[in-house]
DNA sequence: TTAGTTGCAAAGGCTTTGCACGCGC
DNA sequence: GCGCGTGCAAAGCCTTTGCAACTAA
């Protein structure tokens, strides 16, 4: 997965702004909390940045998610039957461990290589963009 | 894929008497729509069962997917951001193509053959159960 | 200044749950 | 008859949307 380092409110900034967007509170928040590393749902993101914005609200948790989405800033994970989880946005094409008992979710590298993952055998004249691959099982702590 | 044949209300009875479920006509109406294969979420099934018994309701639908889903006579497909959508449960391990437009859904054979898909390169100590591949694009008709 | 964002409130979509009646076995 | 399953109603969770006040550029 790379190196993993922390981002300071500064870097934040610099990435909302090469990405053509304002430099928020809110939004630096939340580029700070993903910035550790991890994966967190948006009530957990709030949680956090309500920490130092305390007038910060959970629609807006909802819509800084989405406009750092759509800027490739973070990246949204939809687990099944749970809530959209974020993490920061890196180049590779990891996949992700999903423990279908408590949630948890971790990076996993793709099992084949590089591109073999985003290129299905057939593709029924489909235009292809991308492929999610997700691994459902225990975690050590629910495996007990 | 295989054969796709239509199930009768029959075959539909005997395999819920295999799997030990009481054998009732949602039950039946639901196994006989998806038997004719396709991707089906819970409205779609609602309003086919209901053209055969108008008194069911969406509610019901819930209840009997979520039982044919844990008894593994129908599988249940969770596209991001979508209504959960189903599939009558073949033995093949395939995925799925998922068009981010209109919501279509298609099979596609496995890309690496059977096995590879199940086994990520490093497992975290997880305890590994399943995999689910979905790859995103356009369908031919949303191409445009 | 002024267009993009936030905070607040309300609504919306999908799904689950509680309970009494009815039906499969 | 017993107990599971259905029908009906209500609630729940996650998320989106509308609007006025605010603020980054």
């Amino acid at each position: 997965m790379g190196v993993m380092e922390t981002l300071t409110a500064q870097d934040a900034a610099e990435r909302l702004k090469h990405a053509g967007l304002r430099s928020t509170a809110p939004r630096r928040a939340v580029i700070e909390a993903l910035g550790a590393g991890g994966h967190f749902d948006t009530a957990e993101l709030f949680e956090i940045v309500q920490r130092q914005l305390p007038d910060t609200t959970l629609q807006t948790m909802y819509v800084v998610l989405s406009a750092l989405t759509e800027a490739v800033i973070v990246r949204k994970i939809e687990p099944a039957g749970a809530a959209a989880h974020y993490e920061i946005r890196v180049g590779d094409n990891h996949h992700h461990l999903l423990c279908t008992s408590c949630g948890h979710i971790e990076d996993v590298a793709c099992a084949v290589g590089a591109a073999p993952c985003l290129t299905p055998s057939e593709h029924h004249d489909f235009d292809i963009h991308a492929a999610e691959v997700t691994f459902l099982g225990l975690c050590p702590n629910c495996r007990g």
